[in-house]
Formats: C-alpha cells, sequence, structure tokens
RNA sequence: GGGAGAGUGCCGGAGUGGCCAAACGGGGCGGACUGUAAAUCCGCUGGCUUACGCCUACGGGGGUUCGAAUCCCUCCUCUCCCA
C-alpha cells in the first residue's frame, strides 16, 4: 500500500528542522505504513502548549495514515534531559513522575485517536529500562557509544565548556537512554521513525547509531524547528505563568486569549504549526489579514482553531464569545457582559461574611479574593489606575464595594488593560 | 590532600560598619499610544499600615558593636589553582 511522505507535509508547513535522510525516510513513507514514535517527558502534571507542536506532529502522521507511538518517559524522566538546558535538572521523585506520566498519558488520548483502524500506540520506557540491571545496562547499551562522541554532542559540549554548571553522569547518561528507547521500539514496535524538537536531534542520532550496530538496519529521525516568538523565547508563557492544556489548570478562555494575542509576525507561522488547516487556506486567511491587520483575523482564527483542537467545539465557542463580549468596543456595561460570560473566564470565590460588617475596600476585595498576590500590589495597581470595578477604573484604596455592586452575585474585575476576573459571591 | 576565592532581591550584578529594602541592567506589572499587536515613552516592582511607622531580608547558625549585607567564629555549598 501507497503511503504519504510525512516530511513533506510537515516541510510544507515549516514544520521541519532537519532529517537524517530525506529521500530514504520519504521512499519508507511512501512505501507503506510506518511507525513513528516521538517522546514526552512527565517533567509536569501537564502538558503546556509548547507540546502542542510534538502532538500535532503525532497527529499529522496519523492523519496520512501511518503508526503514531506516544512514548512517555517514565524512566527518562527519572534521569533529566539535559538538551536545551544550560544547567542540571533537580530530580523529579519516583512519584512524581508516575503520577506525571499517568497524567500526561490521559492528555494525550485527547489528541490521538487510540481505536478504530490506524490506532495510535502509547508506551513507556519504565517497562524496559526499569527492569534492566546496571550490568545489563553497561553491556548491552553502553558497549555501543564511545564516550568521545558523546562528548561531541552538543548537549554535552555546551555543558562541558561552561564551567559554572557542568554535567553530571546522570545526565550525560540520558542521550543512551533515548537511544536504546529507539533501539526497543524499533525492534518491538517496529519503529522506523523518530522525530522530535530541533534539540532532540543528538539523542535521535544516538539511536539510530545504536540500531545501526546492533541490527545492521537503518533508522531514520527527523526534528522541528524550536517555538520561539518573534520576542524571543517567550513562547507558552503568559503573564509568566505556562499555558497548561489542562482546563483546569488554564481555562479555554485563558487559552484563546493567549492566542488571540498572537503578534502578527507570528500568527502565520503558528497557523502552519497549531492548526490543521491546508497551508493554501492559511495563505488566503494570511492575505485577508493583511488588507487591515487591525481586525486581527488571522489572530481569532488561530485562537479558535487552537482552543477547538485542544479542548473541543464547545469550549473554543464559549471562550470566543466571552472574548466578545469583553473586549468589544462599546459593548455595553459589566452587567451585559457578565450575562454572557460562563465560567471559563478566571473565576474567584469570596466568602459573603466579608461583608458582616459593610462594604469591603477596593483593597481588600482584591487581595480577599486572590486576584492579587497582596495588598500593596492591589494599593500600587489602583494608584495606577489599572483596576477597574464592573468597569469603572478605582480611584482610591478604600473605595467602599458593597455587596449591592455584585451582579446576580458576581461582581466584574479588570486588572491592566485586558485581565479579567469574575468574583463570584459565596455564602 | 594543600592553597585561593565566591555565596546579595525573580535573574544578572553593585555595595565592604550607619545616608541600604539595598545602585544599575534584565524580567514582571501599570499607564500613554494602539489593533486585546509590535515599536516607543513614562511610572511601579519585599510584607503589614490611610499614615507616622513597624516587620522580614543579603547561604545557615553564633558573636563583636549604640548600629552589620558589610567585622569575627563556625557550619554548609560552589568555583579556581597546585598535588
Amino acid at each position: 500500500m501507497a503511503g504519504t511522505d510525512v516530511l513533506a507535509l510537515l516541510k510544507e508547513r515549516d514544520m521541519l528542522y532537519q532529517a537524517t535522510d530525506e529521500a530514504a525516510t520519504r521512499v519508507a513513507f511512501e512505501s507503506g505504513r510506518v511507525s513513528c514514535y516521538v517522546g514526552f517527558d512527565p517533567t509536569a502534571r501537564s502538558l503546556h502548549v509548547g507540546s502542542l507542536l510534538p502532538i500535532l506532529v503525532l497527529a499529522h502522521v496519523q492523519r496520512a495514515g501511518h503508526r503514531a507511538v506516544a512514548l512517555v518517559g517514565g524512566a527518562t524522566g527519572m534521569v533529566g534531559d539535559p538538551s536545551g538546558r544550560s544547567s542540571e535538572r533537580s530530580l523529579l521523585s519516583d512519584a512524581d513522575v508516575r503520577g506525571n506520566a499517568e497524567a500526561i498519558r490521559a492528555q494525550l488520548a485527547r489528541f490521538l485517536r487510540f481505536d478504530g483502524d490506524n490506532p495510535a500506540a502509547m508506551v513507556n520506557n519504565a517497562d524496559w529500562i526499569g527492569p534492566m540491571s546496571v550490568i545489563d545496562w553497561l553491556r548491552d547499551v553502553g558497549k555501543h557509544f564511545t564516550v568521545n562522541s558523546m562528548l561531541a554532542k552538543e548537549s554535552v559540549r555546551s555543558r562541558l565548556e561552561d564551567r559554572e554548571h557542568g554535567i553530571s553522569y546522570t545526565e550525560f547518561s540520558y542521550m543512551l537512554m533515548q537511544a536504546y528507547d529507539f533501539y526497543w521500539l524499533f525492534e518491538h514496535e517496529g519503529c522506523l521513525v523518530q522525530g522530535g524538537g530541533s534539540d532532540q536531534w543528538g539523542n535521535i542520532t544516538a539511536g539510530i547509531d545504536l540500531i545501526r550496530r546492533k541490527t545492521g538496519k537503518e533508522a531514520h529521525g527527523f526534528t522541528w524547528p524550536l517555538v520561539t516568538s518573534s520576542a524571543g523565547e517567550k513562547f507558552g508563557k503568559s503573564a509568566g505563568n505556562a499555558v497548561w492544556l489542562d482546563a483546569g489548570l488554564t481555562t479555554p478562555y485563558q487559552f484563546y486569549q493567549y492566542f488571540v494575542r498572537a503578534e502578527d509576525v507570528d500568527v502565520g507561522k503558528y497557523l502552519k504549526f497549531f492548526t490543521f488547516l491546508p497551508v493554501a487556506e492559511i495563505a488566503s486567511i494570511m492575505d485577508e489579514h493583511a488588507r487591515d491587520p487591525g481586525k486581527r483575523h488571522a489572530q481569532r482564527v488561530l485562537a479558535r482553531e487552537v482552543t477547538r483542537i485542544v479542548h473541543g467545539e464547545a469550549a473554543a465557542a464559549e471562550a470566543e464569545s466571552a472574548s466578545a463580549a469583553l473586549f468589544t468596543r462599546g459593548g455595553g456595561g459589566a452587567a451585559e457582559k457578565l450575562k454572557t460570560l460562563g465560567d471559563t473566564v478566571p473565576t474567584k470565590p469570596i466568602s459573603r461574611a466579608g461583608w458582616a460588617e459593610g462594604p469591603v475596600s477596593a483593597v481588600n476585595l482584591v487581595a480577599m479574593a486572590g486576584v492579587v498576590a497582596s495588598k500593596g500590589e492591589a494599593r500600587r495597581l489602583i494608584d495606577q489606575k489599572g483596576l477597574s470595578i464592573n468597569e469603572e477604573v478605582v480611584t482610591s484604596p478604600q473605595h467602599p464595594v458593597g455587596l449591592d455592586r455584585f451582579i446576580d452575585g458576581v461582581l466584574l474585575v479588570r486588572t491592566g488593560k485586558n485581565n479579567y476576573t469574575r468574583i463570584v459571591l459565596r455564602d
């Protein structure tokens, strides 16, 4: 059966950074169904937007009719990947890694189809690395690598040159674990190709080398570019916080907002990276955007599409209408806005008991609700005209807020130009 | 094993007895401008307090002093040089 060349597909979307042997890889993809794996490290209990690219690459693999294999690094997560890092990681506990791996496994299920025909597969390297003894490890894996070649890898070299941080033997060994993963998956899951971020190149080629030495066969690898926003390497951070894929950590509204605020210079790239829209359609979206950038057409499409992929149609629609309600100029007062907002806008509860003594000052209100970290910050914000309650700028820290200001038990608070929080009254 | 040096706020990095909640830069936040953008400009950036002020803070602990990030002792961590 003829297959689709995934590399061409990725290339067309600028998602291909480098590949080991493009011609050979293409032939492999075109001549049948190929198993292709991508690894995820369980360093947190949720994936964040930074993992969106790897996820969508796997999704592209599956859509192209190939077999997508998602590897959760239950074993590698215990060690820590030095790639792309200037200093040693702190080790995670066994329980943390286990919990994170489980959570990530569940999350991936939202993006890949694990049933029907051509189901994706999920594997955990703790299953095969865990049971190995140190002696097995050194004899079966270590013997195939010269330290000389390991030292030459960028991830190691940069750390060797940096006297300040250095690299531990533990992290130094990481690439061997990933190399062994590839070998194991090649043998047991028929994985012919591994994909990864551009910082994974050394780890991927180490795997290909190991496979060649142990089996005499040729495997392939490719990488995608590092996603950075034009402003620097801040992609995935909003107000200093990571943008998570878990709706409990980052609401669909916040998620939508992150993308709708994308800079003009990044939108086109993001549309290609984070949506499944055909490149021709993206081109025409960008054309329309160029006619009147102020309308933020491309950003709206981007935010809508990505939110839909991650959180589903209903949540995306809700995030979109909440955003429209809050940000449409001259779009009515707080009461009207609140009416159309669901829980998707960040919501903080506050106890009714606070009003026992009468109205609460604006400072205390936002401090109690946890909208700001401290009362000092609240005062500063008010001083600088950065706080609004029900769309009215608060002019004094002592500004009294009575229960009557709540509209159906909800207060609309805005900090800065465009950060909204709903404060909900509780008994 | 011997010798030298370093640990400061979110980060980098000044400060070497009082004028230090600690220069300067970055980051973050707020404002102006705008398109929920970029660039630019201005302001803020430990906690509590309406405020006077109080409290916590310069690796940990102890001490000297009217007073310590700054001096002494000790412990911990890191770096460099020699072996």
